[in-house]
RNA sequence: GCGCAGGUGGCAGAGUGGUCAAUUGCAUCGCGCUGUAGACGCGACGCCCUUUGGGCUCCGGGGGUUCGAAUCCCUCCCUGCGCA
């Protein structure tokens, strides 16, 4: 994997590079599509294309329970399995320590109900809640107990043996992703496992047409974060993540991305696990982000929620029944080129298979078009 | 015309003397989804009042029994099935 860097805004921390890996070369800002179980749900690859998506991430953690990562060996690797052309990442199954563990305690996800402020009842609760009732994190690994009864062991070793199984051009290292709801204690201890867990990931790797980033951690704390950038850096990644909780309302997020990233070295590729809606796009990339992933836009999307300029619409709502405009007049997207709202309306209604891939497709089209359109405005000095 | 079964909120369908403004599903409406246990979740859904609260109206129509009826009785209307 190389990456160079091909102009750098001086407005802002914002740049645009080239990310060259053996399945091909992007430019950066890029988002990533995320395909958790190897596919963008409801879409195929040349839908993936037509969209414009140039990198998908699959997941580690889903791969590993159905066992599937030894089929995606045997098909010769990702690309080929789900026959797709782009760039690959996988994420190392480090969200799932969250997702499916203090996450489930906490009753609450990784941002959602945070933003809008503080629910202190959840907060009291979190804090009587010492160990996950779901997990088992110890400095070994993590123990998980599926809602089906099966048990799952990850540690850093069988991560980084899983993710070259599957063989994605950019693998990440296995991390405790924090809840927002954890405390500075617990935060640092976490973190500590991480950096420890990081160089595990390091010597597991055996195979080297294969990327490794580095994922920091911290927490919505500034001596953690620095701390966790200062020991990530230093060790061979060939990238890095931004991960776990980064505080209690937007402007905080915005504040400790910004100072991750101008403490994180120039030249090596930056990547923002897990954020992206629409509207915060051109901030996180002002920050220096290069690559980010999100559930969003294609959640939303088979959840009936579609991306417009300036906000969204729920095409759910009776006021789109015979509305015979596209999504989005001027939408370049193959949904918006051929169908409109009253006919989607229709198929969400009536829970037709076909809502989930017009709904994503627009979805995605539209962030990666904003995105491209960013790409420009950098080039173009204006960002 | 006779026999049997039944008429409950937009629909389907529970309840069968008080804890019923009435289970549940669908539909409707609103909200939410940020490294995907998510083609999903939460809420509202008779009317009115600012509420975890209060008031009013309510289970085909009318009348009755009872302290109290969607629930029991009488009567009328309507629907389905069977027989003429």
């Amino acid at each position: 994997m190389q990456f160079s860097i091909t102009h750098k805004s001086e407005k802002s921390l914002a740049r645009v590079g080239v990310l060259e890996t053996p399945h091909g070369k992007i430019e950066t800002p890029c988002f990533v599509a995320v395909g958790t179980k190897a596919t963008v749900k409801a879409l195929g690859p040349d839908d993936l294309e037509r969209v414009g998506t140039q990198i998908v991430l699959a997941n580690t953690y889903h791969l590993y329970t159905s066992k599937t990562h030894e089929v995606i060996k045997q098909a010769g690797g990702l690309n080929n399995f789900m026959r797709w052309q782009g760039i690959t990442m996988t994420d190392s199954g480090g969200f799932q320590v969250f997702s499916l563990g203090f996450g489930k305690d906490h009753e609450i996800g990784r941002y959602s109900t945070l933003f809008p402020g503080e629910d202190l009842q959840k907060m009291v609760k979190a804090e009587s809640i010492k160990e996950s009732q779901y997990i088992k994190i110890l400095d070994e690994g993590v123990v998980f107990r599926l809602p089906d009864g099966k048990r799952t062991v990850l540690t850093p070793e069988k991560s980084i043996e899983i993710q070259e199984a599957i063989g994605a051009d950019i693998m990440f290292s296995f991390d405790e992703c924090t809840s927002p709801l954890a405390s500075k204690e617990y935060v640092k201890e976490a973190m500590g496992r991480t950096h420890r867990w990081a160089e595990r990931c390091i010597k597991a790797k055996t195979r080297n047409d294969q990327a490794l980033w580095g994922i920091v951690q911290g927490g919505e704390w500034n001596d953690l974060r620095e701390e966790s950038v200062r020991t990530i850096s230093n060790l061979p990644f060939d990238g890095f993540g931004l991960g776990g909780a980064m505080g209690k309302t937007k402007e905080r997020m915005f504040e400790l991305i910004e100072f991750i990233n101008t403490r994180l070295p120039d030249n090596k590729p930056r990547h923002l696990l897990g954020i992206g809606y629409p509207e915060d796009i051109p901030e996180i990339v002002k920050l220096g982000v290069d690559t980010f992933d999100c559930v969003a836009p294609t959640r939303e999307a088979r959840n009936g929620t579609l991306y417009v300029k300036g906000g969204r619409i729920s095409i759910q709502k009776s006021e789109y029944r015979q509305d015979f405009l596209p999504i989005e007049e001027g939408c370049g997207c193959y949904t918006c080129q051929n169908f409109n709202r009253a006919y989607l309306r229709h198929l969400y209604k009536e829970k037709e298979l076909l809502f989930y891939r017009l709904a994503s497709i627009h979805n995605l089209y539209f962030i990666n078009n904003l995105v491209a359109g960013i790409r420009e405005r950098i080039k173009n000095g204006e960002i």
